[in-house]
DNA sequence: TTTGACGTTGACGTTAAGGTCAAGCTCATA
DNA sequence: TATGAGCTTGACCTTAACGTCAACGTCAAA
């Protein structure tokens, strides 16, 4: 598929296509004609680049992620070296701390909520 | 407490609390010499303003919340009208996707740690 | 063969959340 | 009284994640 049509499916713009590919999110072949060509699988890839972006991780990270979120069938990362297992395990912690932190947050809406109304 | 004992206690910098309150996020009194004034609480409100942003959450939308997350016992917010409400509601289901999604992602980052460990 | 939709790169603009620096108060202390 | 630490405002700088626009290539359909 090419980039309009990816950019349809996933709901995001060709602009936002072409900028995860320059942060090395994406990276589509280039038909005969010099056109970005997409794998179907890429669909799936931009909404998981998309949750995270909106979790409020960089792209930084989530080149990092990438390979590992993809679920259990895709391939391990080159060399999971230990700085990067590093990197993970301390990312894991943040997270983990987003979580809670957003949950709490939740709580404390729904009640004020229950309290207006 | 003054702004400089603030930073200290909360953990940022003063630059970051003059631009709290210039988003309207924290009103310290100002005392005779213009220096603003700070509250004990303003600790606890700086740390609930930082893991919002933190989160990922504008300040803008950390206005609205903030009234409604400084726990039970805070007061209500002037007018929580009907407008407000729905801003409310729209944003707890964000949150609530964001915590999935970043639930989802810790899990598969976990799996990736175990896999190769 | 020309039009229109779609693609390409490149460059500049924008917004949020600050960093940094300057020039000038305030105030306790040497 | 002067010195230094801390405070004030104002101004400009920075970074990420795009938006937008220009100028040009590609290609199926009229």
């Amino acid at each position: 598929m090419r980039i309009g049509d990816l950019a349809r499916e996933s709901g995001v713009t060709t602009r936002q296509l072409r900028y995860y590919e320059e942060q090395d999110l994406l990276h589509p072949i280039r038909s005969s004609n010099n056109y970005r060509e997409y794998a179907e699988e890429s669909v799936q890839q931009v909404q998981q680049i998309r949750g995270l972006l909106d979790a409020g991780l960089p792209t930084r990270l989530i080149r990092l992620l990438l390979p590992c979120v993809q679920g259990p069938a895709a391939e391990l990362p080159p060399q999971p070296n230990s700085e990067m297992a590093g990197l993970l395990r301390t990312e894991l912690e943040n997270l983990q701390a987003r979580i809670e932190f957003l949950s709490h947050s939740k709580n404390e809406i729904e009640c004020y909520l229950k309290r207006v109304v």
